[in-house]
DNA sequence: ATGAAAGCGCTAACAC
DNA sequence: GTGTTAGCGCTTTCAT
């Protein structure tokens, strides 16, 4: 009998011709769910997405029911207009190309399904422009959480998205960081002075430093704790023992830094002072480093040895395998998500929240120890 | 005198309370910038986001100033609810480890932009169900456009997608695609059949294939492509010449493929029959080939000659740097963008439409020329 | 446990 | 050129 109910309704209902009349099909709507299912609209809106609030097991059958004889996909859009809330976390990162920001993603994304949210991610590729403009894009479809490695050398975009109600979580940035931000970073320092420190402990005094140009902060963290090390053992360390690429730029194909490796290597061997040991401020470098060495006949680790920054995949696939210092980017993308969704459901300002990972040491074959 | 009337309507503005008031402060809306701007809400829309529905240019100045007192930003929800539009495509891939989607994303997202769309990537982990629910979150978000390499092994979830009015663009399948599909490829049979020729232009006619399984249809184009050289040179080849690695799996970081190819090499060498060069279905098993090899101190290319397919980074890194089958990826996210976009302005439907790039030999060091 | 109705922010007829 | 108004699909008081 109620079955058969069930039948009649559906053949009174506008269903058919909704779907098959003026080419364009109509979407059915909550509205459609309640007429097949014979009850309000609020009924089906709570038994479909309120939280706990009590519809009778009978009438939560009928619009079970009556969803899957409409084909009812619920339109988010409204709700979102009307809850003012939209569940989705606005990833923005420079570049697609850097392993880094991928482990990065990659953690945050399991969080975030776990807590029932949703992620979409967009790269900057290192533009200013485009990032302010991702960050407007976020606004207007009232994404309000956001976390970025910025590229931008003014936190102003960022405060304002803050001031519109939002929350953001930074990974990276030249500016200084405001009490505002949910701070998630890697210990630069920390990682330039375990890098360090395991050259020295394998014996080595006469390091050179390759980097790309110090503007980013997160470079001068790391030159500061390779500093560090070699203060703490007495180890004599100068601007001179620094080779800086003059330039700094983003390849499509994520190249750029393997040749900064390539070039400035070439020019520490022309140096009068002998090395035993280069430290590359990232794993790229350190691969181009090598690949140039090769080329020129030098072995590493026997001539010289060669420690990076990083621990992405290429570093292990090449050979000699690299040592370096690995970056818990999965784990630190897991804890900044979480941090990101509390503050987004307590919708209390976030008041200088900081994370900071610890590097690893993952020893490989490309440092010697010297006698 | 205009000047001290704006003074005063933005005095008389709830705009202050409405931002200081109960701590949660509210976005000013399309109604508040009417109220200073002293104007209807539908000449506000009008300037703000109609078309080029006329407005006069004072109006237009009043409303302008209006936006900047009251901060106004847009809700893009409110928008799309009403239009029914929204000007963004969800972009599925298996996995940000992969330097093709990368290279894809990149293409789709410059075009994008230059026609107004914004995009919004999303990882599927090579997790059927994961896809799935991808999938109907953005049918749920009304976002119509989908541009997948799908790891399904059916078109169900897909054809619900478009027969709730979707748009899909498919770069990759394991199903028959439907003619309801954009199917955007790589030629997958040219790019093996060219690697292949290259091989056999360099003289070599004892040549081992080393591939993943074979269950991706892209896979055993590939085989197909090689098999066709072959046969168009009249030289010998059959399924022993294949080795196939037994399992397939994705781990996070992205180094399986690598590791097959380390793995399978070693079986190739125990075999009887001798082979001059080894052709691997992709760079980055050709890598851990050459990796492999290497350690076992075999020369490349000058005791066996290895050739890859893609030209990923990683490629021109190592040495000696791979000789390779170019995937236009940029190219091909470019021009499927574009179909994308015209499809979802035009509501037709689309019919099978497809879309083919052909590969480019990329010579670089791994492969002898054989007397 | 259920329903009626008032909007969320926006656009698009339809009037003038 | 401009204003009025009726929704888009949904949630959520406030009644009952």
């Amino acid at each position: 009998m109620l079955f058969y109910n069930i039948i009649i309704r559906y053949m009174e209902s506008e269903i058919v011709e909704k779907n098959e009349s003026n080419g364009k099909r109509e979407k059915s709507t909550i509205v459609d769910v309640a007429r097949v299912a014979g009850t309000s609209v609020a009924t089906v809106s709570r038994a479909l997405s309120g939280g706990n609030y009590p519809v009778s097991m009978a009438t939560r059958k009928k619009i079970q029911l009556a969803v899957e004889t409409v084909g009812y996909t619920p339109n988010l859009l409204g709700k979102m207009l009307k809850t003012k809330f939209n569940p989705t976390i606005g990833i923005v990162i420079p570049s697609y190309q850097n392993p880094f920001y991928i482990q990065l993603i990659h953690g945050i994304s399991q969080k975030a399904a776990l807590l029932g949210y949703t992620i979409s991610t967009f790269s900057s590729q290192r533009n200013v422009l485009f990032e302010r403009n991702i960050i407007k894009q976020l606004l207007q479809k009232r994404i309000m959480g956001l976390m970025i490695a910025s590229v931008d050398d003014s936190p102003n975009t960022l405060t304002q998205y803050i001031s519109n109600g939002g929350k953001v979580c930074v990974f990276e940035s030249n500016f200084k960081d405001l009490n505002t931000f949910i701070v998630a970073k890697t210990d630069m320092i920390e990682s330039g002075r375990t890098a360090m420190k395991h050259l020295i402990s394998m014996g080595h005094e006469n390091i050179a430093i390759i980097t790309t140009p110090l503007s980013k902060q997160s470079r001068s963290s790391t030159i500061k704790g390779c500093r560090l090390a070699m203060a703490e053992h007495n180890h004599e360390f100068t601007d001179e023992d620094i080779i800086i690429a003059p330039y700094e730029y983003e390849f499509e194909d994520g190249l750029y830094e393997f040749e900064v490796g390539q070039d400035l290597v070439k020019i520490l061997l022309e140096r009068k002072k002998k090395y035993t040991a280069i430290l590359a401020v990232n794993d790229l470098i350190a691969c181009g480093i090598i690949n140039e060495l090769k080329k020129m006949n030098i072995r590493v680790p026997e001539d010289i040895s060669v420690i990076g920054l990083d621990d992405i995949p290429l570093s292990s696939m090449i050979s000699p395998a690299l040592t370096t210092v690995h970056m818990p980017s999965y784990n630190l993308g897991q804890k900044a998500c979480q941090l990101m969704v509390d503050a987004m459901v307590n919708q209390e300002e976030t008041y200088g929240v900081a994370l900071s990972i610890r590097p690893e040491l993952v020893i490989r074959d490309s440092v010697k120890r010297l006698e």
